[in-house]
RNA sequence: GCCCAGAUAGCUCAGUUGGUAGAGCAGGGGACUGAAAAUCCCCGUGUCACUGGUUCGAUUCCGGUUCUGGGCA
């Protein structure tokens, strides 16, 4: 692990995780004004320029307040991977670092928080591995999914066995990545973690009550629709460069929009979706968090002002 | 006022030829290493509206009551 001490007057890099509509981007930037510290994102969805108002980025005075990295990086329609978001977050770190400057990881992505935390290393292959998930891809919707669970069975029992043969993604995937070196999905994992974390990183994340997160869920998409979020869908769903097979087409706020401009279902219905959806990806961030168990520093729900300095005081 | 149809899980509804009931959705829990806002797995007891009757036994059959739709006046 690398000293940050020498660099920057903190003894912890803080990263500020936790579900959707909890307070993260509030608590960061208060926690950027106090310090001097830039943010650094952890999304999946604002890497991408354009979607703004559905992925709830910070608003235009707020990025051009406190420079933020990692957000706004690829065009709607770009691969974009956790490998890469380790790759590129990590050389932003550095840098910032050797600036004398705070990076302020905020995101809830908890694949992209852990890979950081955890120090996962992917390794630079990551090309052939996209190429080697495509070609997989084609051959599964050509020969069904009991084949490649089988291919991957025979070439990597370990993985075969953790991943559920429903879970067509994940298995294609494993197969991929064996399939594209030497070493099994099995033995890269294993390999991967071996480093340790590359910088001292603290998470913290603001704990509310259930029914109160959902009630900030729903509100915030109601918000959502009055600063023009269906001009925002519809803008992205006419761009004729981007295949609507694309990851970015994933992103709730706007997949949900698909049926109403195709005239099946009405805009009360795209909002009731929406808001459903953000439940259900809050609940399984929250699952993902509680499983990394004492590694999360829990705050109370409290004015991001007294957050900010409870998050100073712990990373000191 | 009369006629008809309903009343079963938080919601929408199945069902029980009489032996106290089950789907979808919601909700809860979990997994997760190159698409992760993705993908996948697990979890179903509720006065079967109320009240009499028939019956060994009624949520089921019969009567009454209440409520909700729809129709006729």
């Amino acid at each position: 692990m690398e000293d940050i001490k020498g660099k920057i007057p903190y003894s912890f890099i803080p990263i500020i995780a936790g579900p959707t509509a909890s307070g993260k981007s509030s608590l960061a930037l208060e926690v950027c004004r106090k310090t001097g510290g830039v943010i650094v994102s952890s999304d999946s969805m604002q890497i991408y320029k354009g979607m703004d108002i559905g992925t709830a980025k910070d608003s235009r005075e707020e990025l051009s307040e406190i420079k933020h990295y990692m957000t706004d990086i690829v065009e709607p329609g770009t691969r974009f991977s956790a490998a890469d978001y380790v790759n590129g977050s990590l050389k932003v770190i550095s840098e910032l670092l050797d600036q004398g400057i705070l990076p302020v990881i905020c995101g809830g992505t908890g694949q992209y928080i852990s890979a950081l935390y955890y120090g996962i290393e992917y390794g630079d292959d990551t090309d052939d591995i996209k190429e080697a998930i495509d070609r997989l891809t084609k051959e599964y919707m050509k020969d069904g999914i009991d084949k490649m669970y089988e291919r991957l069975r025979k070439l990597d029992p370990a993985a075969s066995e953790k991943i559920h043969p429903n879970n067509t993604r994940r298995v294609i995937r494993a197969l991929a990545i064996s399939e594209s070196s030497d070493k099994t999905f099995t033995a890269k994992n294993e390999a991967s973690m071996t480093g340790g974390a590359r910088y001292p990183f603290k998470i913290f994340m603001i704990d509310h009550d259930r029914s109160i997160l959902y009630d900030r869920i729903n509100k915030r998409v109601d918000i959502m629709l009055e600063e023009g979020l269906e001009e925002e869908a519809r803008a992205l769903y006419d761009r004729p460069d981007i295949d609507h097979g694309s990851t970015c087409f994933q992103a709730i706020g706007y997949k949900e929009f698909k049926e109403y401009f195709e005239g099946t279902i009405d805009l009360e219905k795209v909002s009731y979706e929406i808001k459903l959806r953000s439940r259900h990806y809050a609940k399984r961030q929250l699952t993902w968090f509680r499983q990394m168990g004492a590694d999360i520093n829990y705050l109370k729900p409290d004015t991001s002002d007294k957050n900010a300095d409870l998050v100073i005081e712990q990373i000191r």
